[in-house]
DNA sequence: GTCAGATCTGACCGATCGGACAGTTATTGT
DNA sequence: ACAATAACTGTCCGATCGGTCAGATCTGAC
């Protein structure tokens, strides 16, 4: 054994991540990730109960991250939970963002999944912030519309270093709201 | 045969761009698709060579359409290309709505498909005439942005007019781009 | 050394996938 | 009426999928 042993569990979660944002989740077998790893099949389902579970586990700090941030704007309101919301989803983003492409390929496998199930209130709130609450077109739209932007941009791979990618995130979505950038 | 002969085969595109928008390409088998359409697997494979071969006749349209826009924006410059690039991408995308959720679910599988292979191309172009061809970071993330937020907004479903979407998606569009709505 | 338990694997399984093909049924021109 | 062709299907096939399992191998405590 080449590698030190408990590290493997690590690495089959690091490069299914990999292979799950690049070719979606029902796009990778679980030989592709093993043959990535330089393991067995059966030593994946040794250390997760099936391919959901890496799934799974894969995606629950990203989900955990969104709970945090619901639970900091509860105690906000107006301009100050805007501004929470948007650049506190622009970091999460930034911060998941190999979880984000892979979220956004297979929305149709996650839907239904309990792990996930608080995600679309969680959401829901969150665009609610953005748009402070507004239940008119244009504060749906845009809602929308921010949440699409920073997600496809932090999925896609802009040349652009973090630091301004993140500030032009936020301004770009301040501007999106109608709002003046600081 | 109680359905006119000759409908059956729009009758499978329509069933498969459904299917396709709902669970992905991946996760939509021949069984599926044959069943909503309430014909046999076999049918499906002697109106169509393959499973790729519907999908790529479903995104065709969409693909000439992008490409009708191209050609539309190199004659334009300036202010009249930013605009022009806008409307036409929001029309696109919301003719296409359900194209663009297959789009966006399955770009992994789409991205070598040689059907496709001029659009990330025109994509570019298309980002480009958005932001008036700066190569700033604030232009390479708001023209992101843009696709991003018009891509998602469209296949999601928000419950508002079309006209309303349109409208709103216009003007997000150019807010975010930093442009005084018309 | 040796034994127990954790780690890892090859071989196998049933289900499902996209696709091939021979053959049946309906339609049409004459 | 009757071929000829188009439309359609049941059945089979090899490949691949996620998952199981008995056993091989490694590791650390004594």
């Amino acid at each position: 054994m080449a590698r030190p042993a408990s590290a493997l569990r690590g690495h089959i979660l690091d490069s299914a991540l990999d292979l799950f944002a690049t070719r979606g989740y029902k796009g990778t077998s679980l030989h592709d990730i093993a043959q990535v790893v330089g393991c067995s099949k059966a030593s994946l389902l040794y250390y997760f109960v099936s391919k959901e579970a890496i799934l799974a586990e894969l995606l629950t700090p990203a989900g955990e991250g969104l709970g945090a941030l619901d639970a900091r704007l509860s105690g906000l309101e107006g301009d100050q939970a805007v501004e929470a919301a948007v650049t506190g989803f622009v970091d999460l983003a930034m911060r998941f963002r190999r979880e984000v492409k892979v979220l956004f390929q297979d929305i149709p496998v996650l839907a239904g999944h309990p792990a996930l199930g608080a995600v679309p209130a969680i959401v829901a709130r969150l665009m609610a912030a953005m748009v402070d609450g507004s239940t008119e077109s244009r504060g749906l739209v845009t809602a929308y519309m921010v949440i699409g932007a920073v997600s496809v941009t932090c999925a896609g791979d802009v040349p652009v270093p973090d630091e301004d990618l993140r500030t032009e995130l936020i301004d770009g979505a301040l501007r999106t709201l109608g709002r003046e950038p600081r």
